[in-house]
RNA sequence: GUGGGUGUAGCUCAGUUGGUAAGAGCGCCGGGUUGUGGCCCCGGAGGUCGAGGGUUCGAAUCCCUUCACUCACCCCA
């Protein structure tokens, strides 16, 4: 049996990338008309960090994290979000200091230990963008605006946003508390899961999808009913900024996101076709996470993008190549064959993108290969051109093709090819 | 961890109540008169039918086991 891949942990074959290099490309043009800087973490950390920042109890750190010991025995783990790294990076080199650096955003792989599905995988990619040391309500409107106006650089088909308010510590707690106690009045009535819920994350209960929780819940007290008069007035900041940049959103009481540490605005941009995975990006406020990692006590906000999921809604022509190459050197015979191996290179060497065969093929063959590669142009090396010291050029739209004096070859081959381009 | 679906050529898939059906399309390789691509025509390579066991004179087909993939639950991007 041949070696494979581990399951939910994907290869992005050729075929593909170009989607990938699109993606990456527009979330830095857009991040950084925003005057995002790129920052670049370890995949790496101690486990600590994440069983500090997402929450022991919640199910990554549970039971989602690939945790393994090195060799001196230190605790380790594949990062399963960045937001922890990039905080910690923050605090580490004291960039409080550095009020020019708060606006940051990093790319790469995360890793979780789930079942994969569509849209879900082992090895996921995502694009992280975090923001420091401000807590007005006017940032996380732009850093929603500035997701939304990613997704539409992408054309990424019926997004949709939802808004919510996670709360403060302040009324969060009175609220769990009311929660609780209506919870424990249903409880004989709420789904297996609901149980468990109950007691270890009830919040998560708004989300269940059991019918007769769903019911349960339009009568239980709701979060955003509840908030504190600092965390209302910053809500409604929120969404009167949106508003002002004519931004539609539906405010969803029940919408829970699972790490522990957000607080106040939450958001997920939602799509309807990636089945069960509807999330193409999320994230929110984190007013306590850096403090809560020895740092000081600034606020943060920011989202995650699920690249996966971003590919599997792009049309299918995005990102396609563009540049075929210029040119493939079809050679009959020995002396032609070294000859143009060595005329390739120096084609290459001033720029231009060029291929040949390296195995003795018919000329039909080589024509073919040429045609299968997208090549605009070949240029035919045989002995009867070696003799004259010449070459012909075909082009490979028009059907016609002329020799070429062998002398001046590379500075007429470069001068068309850069009148054509 | 729990369910459902699917495993036949590189890819997408046919395959009759078990009985010379190991097949198609695409792709790949070659040929169609000296050294010229696409379109067309012809030919070729490539599969222990996911694996193991069982039933049977006979299994891609029926039964069991197992593995893989996939979708969904859970949870999340």
């Amino acid at each position: 049996m041949a070696i494979k891949a581990i399951k939910g942990i994907n290869d992005i074959l050729p075929d593909v990338v170009g989607k990938w290099q699109l993606v990456e490309s527009v979330a830095r043009r857009i991040f950084s008309n925003f005057n995002f800087q790129e920052i670049r973490i370890p995949i790496l950390e101690k486990t600590e960090l994440f069983a500090r920042s997402i929450g022991e109890t919640t199910d990554i750190v549970e039971k989602e994290m690939y945790t393994f010991p090195d060799r001196n025995g230190q605790l380790l783990t594949l990062r399963p979000e960045a937001t922890a790294s990039v905080v910690r990076a923050f605090i580490e080199h004291k960039l409080h200091l550095q009020p020019a650096m708060r606006k940051f955003y990093t790319m790469g792989p995360m890793f979780r230990h789930e079942r994969p599905q569509k849209g879900r995988y082992r090895q996921f990619h995502q694009i992280n963008v975090e923001v420091f040391a401000m807590d007005d309500p006017m940032v996380d409107a732009e850093v929603i605006y500035m997701l939304l106006v990613f997704l539409e650089a992408l054309k990424i088909p019926d997004i949709k946003l939802h808004i919510n308010s996670m709360g403060c510590p302040d009324c969060r707690l009175p609220f769990r508390q009311s929660l609780a106690d209506y919870l424990e009045g249903v409880s004989d009535k709420l789904c297996a899961d609901c149980k468990r819920r109950r007691l270890t994350n009830p919040l998560r209960i708004f989300d269940c999808k059991v019918d007769s929780c769903g019911k349960l819940v339009e009568n239980a007290p709701v979060l955003l009913d509840h908030l504190c008069h600092e965390c209302e007035k910053n809500f409604q900041g929120v969404r009167d900024h949106l508003d002002s940049l004519a931004v539609a959103y539906t405010i969803d009481p029940f919408m829970v996101r699972g790490l522990d540490y957000y607080t106040r605005t939450t958001f997920e941009a939602i799509t309807p076709h990636l089945g069960a995975q509807d999330a193409v990006g999320g994230g929110g406020r984190y007013d306590g996470l850096m403090k809560a990692l020895g740092g000081p006590d600034l606020p943060g906000t920011g989202f995650a993008i699920g690249m996966e999921r971003l590919i599997l809604l792009l049309d299918d022509k995005a990102g396609a190549a563009t540049d075929s190459h210029n040119l493939f050197v079809a050679c009959l015979g020995e002396e032609a064959k070294k000859k143009g191996f060595s005329l390739v290179q120096e084609l290459r060497l001033s720029g231009l993108s060029v291929e040949m065969d390296y195995e003795s093929k018919s000329l039909k063959a080589q024509m073919r290969r040429a045609d299968k590669l997208d090549a605009t142009h070949v240029l035919i090396l045989g002995d009867d051109e070696l003799a004259k010291g010449a070459a012909l050029l075909r082009d490979m739209d028009a059907s016609t093709q002329e020799e070429i004096s062998l002398k001046k070859i590379v500075e007429e081959l470069l001068q068309r090819f850069k009148l054509e381009m």
